[in-house]
DNA sequence: CTTGCGAAGTCGTTCTCCTCA
DNA sequence: TGAGGAGAAC
DNA sequence: GACTTCGCAAG
């Protein structure tokens, strides 16, 4: 149970496609930090995605963690912490990498630990029972008390529940499939429904590529605002190479010597265009201080005028 | 030979921690 | 003391 | 987190 093999959490693929299937259950796809917890008879520990040790950020679950489940146990879930009801990336951020406990509980920021899958317990490896029977096991493994929590799936109409949390304003979903085995690494029995939000933006610039890139690395956007273009930050990826290299074409054509962006824009290796082209760029989310989240680029825009590109939502 | 899938490489924001002037 | 970079979450 | 490209195994 030491083998850095346990600590692989199953990695969901992303998709368009939305179904719903009997063979499938559907979760609420929590905006957290994935957590393994690994206790080997002493104290449980935390380990992030890419196995690094999280027990400082967050001693009050490893506290509750110590207090049930048996000796020995391997569970996956997500850590989270709440803005209203919804789970919030940004609200837990201030606790992410914090390397002392008691100032992690000084942030005052109220953490919980959303289990969905059990791959060790009670002297046995799990890993190899279908889905549906390690949730059943997780469920009666622990006693779900903040700020323990299980998370719960839905056994049918995933595209209904698509559509519900989008409308909430959730992250998205994560499909399953119902009588697969734990898999560590990326997964097709895991599957991404996200919900995307989009817009269209004004590109002002763009920066220098590195290491085997062409054309440009990211382009600036930005949308009008009180009479002037504001910055909106960067979009990296999205383009191949004969999109990479159409595009920088169009953008060397504008480069002028000024910002077009109201206001201080610190990119390094930043070129400036006239702010004539507008994309249309995918995201998750606007970040407090207005940025994209997640940003993709996903086309150009040769029907809006760069004038009329406003921020759409909040 | 073609297809599919996982890994690697190039990008995004933001937070803390560390280095250095 | 403050700016800037690295590392690591997503 | 996003995406594209690439290499290798399976068909």
């Amino acid at each position: 149970m030491n083998g850095p093999g346990w600590r692989e959490p199953t990695l969901a693929t992303l998709t368009d496609r939305r179904f719903s299937d009997e063979d499938w259950i559907f979760e609420r796809k929590l905006d957290g930090v994935r957590a393994i917890c690994v206790r080997d008879s002493g104290t449980p520990t935390l380990y992030s995605r890419n196995h690094k040790v999280m027990d400082n950020a967050y001693p009050e679950i490893v506290e509750a963690l110590a207090a049930q489940g048996g000796p020995r146990f391997v569970a996956d879930g997500e850590i989270v912490a709440f803005d209203g009801d919804d789970t919030s990336f940004a609200a837990l951020q201030p606790r992410i990498h914090v390397s002392d406990p008691d100032r992690a509980r000084a942030t005052g920021v109220r953490v919980y630990y959303y289990l969905f899958d059990l791959l060790y317990y009670d002297e046995h490896d799990t890993t190899a029972l279908p889905l549906r029977q390690r949730k059943a096991l997780l469920r009666d493994a622990f006693d779900f008390e903040d700020p323990l929590r299980l998370s719960a799936h839905r056994n049918a109409e995933g595209e209904k529940f698509y559509e519900e949390a989008c409308r909430r304003g959730w992250e998205g979903v994560i499909a399953k499939r119902a009588d697969a085995p734990y898999h560590h690494g990326r997964s097709p029995d895991w599957l991404k429904f996200k919900c995307a939000q989009g817009q269209e933006l004004v590109i002002g610039g763009f920066t220098d590529p590195q290491g085997a890139r062409h054309g440009f690395g990211a382009l600036l956007l930005g949308y009008h605002e009180d009479g002037g273009l504001k910055y909106a930050g960067k979009v990296g990826t999205g383009f191949d190479e004969k999109l990479l290299a159409s595009l920088h074409a169009q953008l060397r054509k504008r480069e002028t010597r000024s910002s077009p962006f109201a206001g201080p824009v610190k990119e390094r290796g930043a070129h400036w265009v006239r702010p004539e082209l507008v994309a249309q760029i995918d995201f998750s989310e606007w970040t407090r201080d207005g940025r994209l989240r997640h940003p993709r680029f996903a086309g150009l825009r040769e029907d809006k005028k760069a004038a009329d590109v406003v921020r759409e939502r909040a």
